[in-house]
DNA sequence: TAGATTGTTAATCGATTAACAATC
DNA sequence: TAGATTGTTAATCGATTAACAATC
C-alpha cells in the first residue's frame, strides 16, 4: 500500500521481465495471475514477487491474485513506457541496422528521431524510413529537438567524445552498445550493453560444467 | 590462496569486466596495480576487488599489488577463454551482420564455424567470410562438427523450438539474442540478451530523475 | 628496515525467503 | 462462510565493506 521511499536496483532490475512476462500473459488472453502462477513461469518466489511490487504499491486483491492487464500497465507507468521519450542514434552500421529494423523502440518508451554517421556517403541514405545524417548536423540537431536519450553505435575509441558532446547538448540518457564504460555525470542515466562480457560469461559457464 | 568450494554468481558476472579493464591497462603498458588503483579506475572498491580475486587464488603480492600481465592471464584461465570453443549463428539478419562483422568471437573464447538461415534465398551467400547454409542442413552439421555453443539471432517464436533441437544435437551452450527466455535442461548454460529489457531500464532510470 | 598492500577474518549491510494475519 | 491469496513483518541468507595481521 505504502509506497517505498528507495527502490533498490535488485528490485528495478526486475521490472522490465516482470513487464515482458505480463505482456505475454496478455497476449495469450489470462486475465489474472496469482504471485504463484507468475513465480512458476519465471523461476522465482511468489515471495519476491509480492515484496517485488509492494515497493510501488498494492496492486493485487487477497484471494484473486493480480489482474495481468492492469499490473502490466501499473509496471508501464512505473517504467515510464507511456510517456514517450526522444532518442537520436549514432552510427549507423549493422548494429544500427539490426535495431532500426528489428527492435521496437516505441512500446520500450522511446521515439527514434534521427541517425547520425560520420561517413558521408551514407548521408542522405534512408534506413528503414529515417534518413542518416553527417555527424557535423549533430549539434544543430540537438539544439533544435532536443532529444532525451542517445543510442551509440560507434566503435569503443568514439564513444567517450560523442557522450561528451551530448551531454553537453542536454541528453540525459545513453544506451551504449560501444564496448567501453562511459565516464559521465552522475545526473546523466547510461544502460551498457556489453555483449562481450556476456559471451565471456557464457564461456565461463561451459567451462566450469 | 585457497580456492573456494562455490563462487557466488555476483563474483564470476564481475569477472568479464576485471578482465576487460586489465586489457585496457595491458595496452597502455601498465606493468601493476593495487586493488586501490584497480577499483578507483573501475568505481568499486578494493575490499571487493580483492575479496573477488581471492576466491580463485592468491595473485598478488603484498606491498607490490597485482602484476597486470599475469592477472590478466589468470582471469582469462578462469573464463576459459584459453580453451577455443565452437559456436554456430543461428539466423542471418542484421544482428547477426553486426556480430560477425564487428565482434571478435576469438577473443572471448569461441570460435564461429557456421551460419544457418531458413530463408533458402541466403544460402551459399557469405557473411565475413562464412558461408550461409541452410537451415536444413543443421542436424547433419552438428553431428559432424559438434559445435559446443549457438548464437541465436532469430524471432522469439522460432527461437524455443531451435534451442530444443540443437540441445538434442550436444550443444551446451546458447547465447540467446531472441527475445525470450528459453527453457532448456539445467546443465545447459544459457547467456540472454535481453536488450529490450536493458532499453526499458534506461527509461525508467530517465523516468525517475 | 619501513612502507605498502595483500589475504583473510569479522562486522555490516542488503536482499531473499518464510510465515502469517488481514481480507477479498 | 470457507478458501485463496495478498500485503507485510520477521528470519535467514548472502554479499559487501571494514579492519588488520601477514608479508613482500
Amino acid at each position: 500500500m505504502e509506497k517505498k521511499e528507495h527502490i533498490s536496483k535488485a528490485v528495478t532490475g526486475r521490472l522490465p521481465r516482470y513487464y515482458r512476462f505480463l505482456c505475454d500473459l496478455e497476449d495469450r488472453g489470462v486475465e489474472r495471475i496469482s504471485s504463484k502462477g507468475l513465480s512458476e513461469k519465471m523461476g522465482t518466489t511468489a515471495s519476491q514477487i509480492r515484496q517485488d511490487l509492494n515497493c510501488f504499491g498494492g496492486f493485487g486483491q487477497q484471494g484473486y491474485g493480480y489482474n495481468v492487464r492492469q499490473l502490466k500497465s501499473n509496471i508501464a507507468e512505473i517504467l515510464g513506457l507511456s510517456e514517450i521519450k526522444t532518442a537520436i542514434m549514432i552510427g549507423a552500421g549493422n548494429m544500427s541496422k539490426a535495431l532500426v529494423n528489428h527492435f521496437e523502440f516505441r512500446q520500450k518508451g522511446f521515439n527514434l528521431i534521427g541517425i547520425f554517421d560520420k561517413n558521408p556517403a551514407l548521408s542522405g541514405h534512408i534506413l528503414n524510413g529515417f534518413p542518416i545524417r553527417h555527424i557535423d548536423l549533430l549539434d544543430e540537431f540537438c539544439r533544435e529537438n532536443r532529444p532525451d536519450a542517445a543510442v551509440l553505435c560507434i566503435p569503443k575509441k568514439e564513444a567517450q567524445a560523442v557522450a561528451d558532446q551530448l551531454v553537453r547538448l542536454g541528453v540525459k540518457g545513453f544506451w551504449n552498445f560501444s564496448h567501453s564504460d562511459l565516464k559521465l555525470p552522475k545526473d546523466v542515466a547510461v544502460e551498457n550493453v556489453h555483449i562481450g562480457d556476456s559471451l565471456m560469461t557464457l564461456c565461463y559457464k561451459l567451462e566450469s560444467k
